[in-house]
DNA sequence: TATTAATTGCAACTTTGTTGCGTTATATAA
DNA sequence: TTATATAACGCAACAAAGTTGCAATTAATA
């Protein structure tokens, strides 16, 4: 692997997710750079943030893909936890602790799940 | 609600998801028409076959949109079923009879709920 | 301070989907 | 069968999102 530096670019753009509680998409976090980067270089460190485990990209019912911060409680990753996405605001909240059940035919080999709930956030809903 | 009319390329497309028992693309119903019409028309079909509940689409893990047949079994529409994406052959399949149960936070008013299942397919698996 | 490779900016390109508009074709009624 | 209203169509143009190649810059470390 290689090793991945620390850029002005690259701290700004955990700054951003550190000041978010929602999930963000590549065209939010470019307005929020305010030119810090080229939009190119804003999808490359998107690219390595996934892969050194720091953000997680989550594509939303309308195919719109955004990127949220890993927790990693517990020194475990949680991975593969659902997701909110509110019809009124269309923030994408992370659900560590939503976990769904099911049951399905054995001869579907399963490896990762993806859960997606639709409606409103708390805050749209009060 | 606008009355829709039976085109030539309309029936086509049926045809084509008769044919097929997992979600197609855009592109690749395009493909399969063989130059019957525009792809700019195939958007349209696809619109229209969607709102008249003849298909449904469905936003693959990466973030691909496909469109499959809607099945109205026991005169009931099942919205809201699962999926499975298969990773070696990327077709994507309905599971009308998966369910997810789950618990969450009743702040949260749930609308609609999107579960899609991801690893190998009975065919990529055996 | 010098070196090496990771990172960046920029231009160009691709894919996917949308919109406007003049033309064509379908359904229905005379 | 023919006339008519409008749904559907083709085409051009556009937009958003993401990718690639390459030369220039910059971070890490020796
Ligand atoms: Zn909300
Ligand atoms: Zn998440
Ligand atoms: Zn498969
Ligand atoms: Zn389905």
């Amino acid at each position: 692997m290689k090793i991945t530096r620390n850029t002005v670019a690259k701290t700004a753009v955990l700054e951003i997710f550190g000041n978010s509680t929602t999930a963000l998409s590549h065209t939010e976090i470019q307005k929020q750079l305010n030119e810090v980067c080229d939009r190119v270089t804003t999808y490359r460190i998107l690219d390595r943030l996934i892969q050194d485990d720091i953000i997680h990209k989550i594509v939303d019912l309308d195919g719109t893909v955004k990127y949220a911060k890993c927790r990693h409680e517990h020194r475990v990753h949680i991975h593969n936890h659902a997701h909110f996405s509110c019809e009124n605001c269309h923030e994408i909240t992370c659900l560590e602790n939503v976990k769904p059940s099911y049951l399905i035919p054995h001869s579907y080999k399963v490896k990762d799940i993806n859960f997606t709930l639709s409606g409103l956030c708390p805050k749209c809903s009060s």
